[in-house]
DNA sequence: CTTTGGAAG
DNA sequence: CTTCGAAAG
């Protein structure tokens, strides 16, 4: 996903259903709008279950334009934050156009790009590593999926790396059909790399799971992003043998969202959705520290999130 | 015309030529770029030779993209300037689409505005008048012309004004045939006005006519704006009985400028065209006090241009 | 180089 | 609302 026609669909009556967003119309009829549920990410746990210290950290970034976003200071925000690895979707930006500030970056000396082959400036995703993986392939091996730039998968010595820009089922649900493919095939490309070593797979999944994994539920069941057939594509994703590491932690954590449209101020308000996620294969679960949604980080209408994992 | 893809065409081979372009490419080859020759506009004269007082002040303007220049203080000009009538070409904005700063001006009551009917966004022309004209006219009454918003005639008792953004000849010249066609209906259609009562035509008339008029001239012959086509049509309309009225007043007067392409910091060099004229009848001329180019308004790639007349 | 509308989100 | 490339200048 990354941004909705009209943020919170049913919002402006598009759906006409606005049952579960109050927040987002208050004002208009007078009532001053309550203050918006924010949600504070707590201090990093670097230590597993097993007890063992996270030496692994990942980070995944929507920027939404990298070019607009090196100039909105994005890479300030990388600097600090320091990942082992650096996953960003929504490149839009072809390799030989990159900004010198990022592929000059000594911090990630190997670095991995795609780009969508038919349109300039669409989609596109990219993995940036402080050290160089073993082996790196791009898509997911069905032709029909891999003309996009959407995948990048990265081989480490103790897992894959895979991160992903989810197809947008797209206003009026246009691409939903295609969606639906997208899930199953992408299901099986996971599943395949499951089975000869557990992976992490992130990026913008382009789906809110669960009710309490965006604002607005109730009128958002007919958007993009929220369909019964999108979420119960990423149910079977779990029931695959993978875990959304978020939600395994903070199991009853709301307002927890990782984008936010543009449009009608909903950042400010956290009237938002988690689309971006961490998902781990089930045997990296005791290795896992803690999942983060870095909801400070401006620059794109996507946050960016932290993995910590010990491996 | 506007602007040109390169500025000063020739300056970077695109045309091959570059004898008279100095200024653009010094620095390059290590010489330090000369000083630009700058022109100052003079004090406004504001009586007439025949010894009236100016009565009636129009400023012209191209503003390359009406709410651009909006946002860029274009009307803070304006208002200090304070013309009787304010015309304007290249708006690139449909009438339900313009800013309310300017739709809600009050010193100016009156206004039409002309916009590209094909496309949105592109070409378009307005008249804003103080007091009321006694009527107004839209394009130059050829079904084949007057699909681009590019004329207005607004009707005052002694004189016809009449506002134009001349068709540019384009890159390539791909338009130069249909310019030509252009030239000879509107020389028609100024011809049949004239006829009527003396008229003042003002606007981008995207041709700089003589050598004096742009800096470049060796390196623009085979370019939008100065070509031998060109510099013909605007002679012939001389010769049907108009003035270019700056020239008029200032023959000599050379670096003279009121476009200068975005690019390569043309502007601060100087490098520039004389495009946008008051073109008078010449039963207008005694009445003639000032043609003036205010080069120091900032806003858009053309400079305003502001005519003092005594009716 | 800059503006605009259009596609996409 | 904001990104981007395209067309136009």
């Amino acid at each position: 996903m990354s941004k909705r026609s009209k943020a919170e669909g049913a919002v402006d009556g598009e759906n006409g259903e606005n049952g579960a967003a109050p927040e987002a119309k208050k004002g208009k009829k007078g009532k001053e709008p309550e203050a918006p549920i924010l949600y504070e990410d707590p201090p990093d746990k670097l230590t597993s279950k097993d007890g063992r210290d996270a030496n692994m950290k990942i980070t995944s970034w929507n920027v939404d334009g990298l070019r607009a976003w090196v100039k909105k200071k994005g890479l300030d925000w990388v600097r600090e934050e320091a990942p082992d690895v650096l996953c960003l979707q929504e490149t839009k930006c072809a390799e030989k156009a990159l900004p010198a500030d990022i592929t000059s970056m000594p911090e990630y000396p190997h670095k991995y790009w795609a780009g969508s082959e038919e349109k300039e400036g669409y989609s596109g995703v990219a993995i940036l590593c402080k050290t160089e993986p073993i082996k790196v392939t791009y898509g997911i091996g069905k032709e029909e999926h891999d003309k996009e730039g959407r995948v990048i998968t990265a081989e480490f010595p103790a897992f894959f790396l895979v991160t992903a820009y989810v197809p947008n089922a797209s206003r009026g649900l246009v691409r939903l059909d295609y969606r639906k493919t997208w899930d199953v095939d992408f299901r099986a490309y996971l599943s395949g790399l499951d089975a000869q070593k557990p992976l992490v797979l992130c990026g913008d999944l382009n789906v809110a799971h669960q009710e309490i994994d965006l604002k607005n539920p109730k009128g958002n069941k007919k958007n993009a992003g929220f369909t019964p057939e999108e979420r119960q594509g990423f149910t079977e994703l779990l029931e695959a043998g993978f875990v959304d590491s978020f939600r395994e932690l903070y199991p009853e954590q709301g307002f927890a969202y990782t984008f936010w449209t543009y449009m009608m101020n909903a950042r400010s308000k956290n009237v938002g959705w988690r689309l971006d996620y961490f998902v781990l294969s089930k045997a990296l679960l005791p290795g896992l520290c803690d999942s983060k949604i870095r909801n400070t980080a401006m620059g794109s209408d996507h946050c960016p999130i932290t993995l910590h994992l010990a491996v």
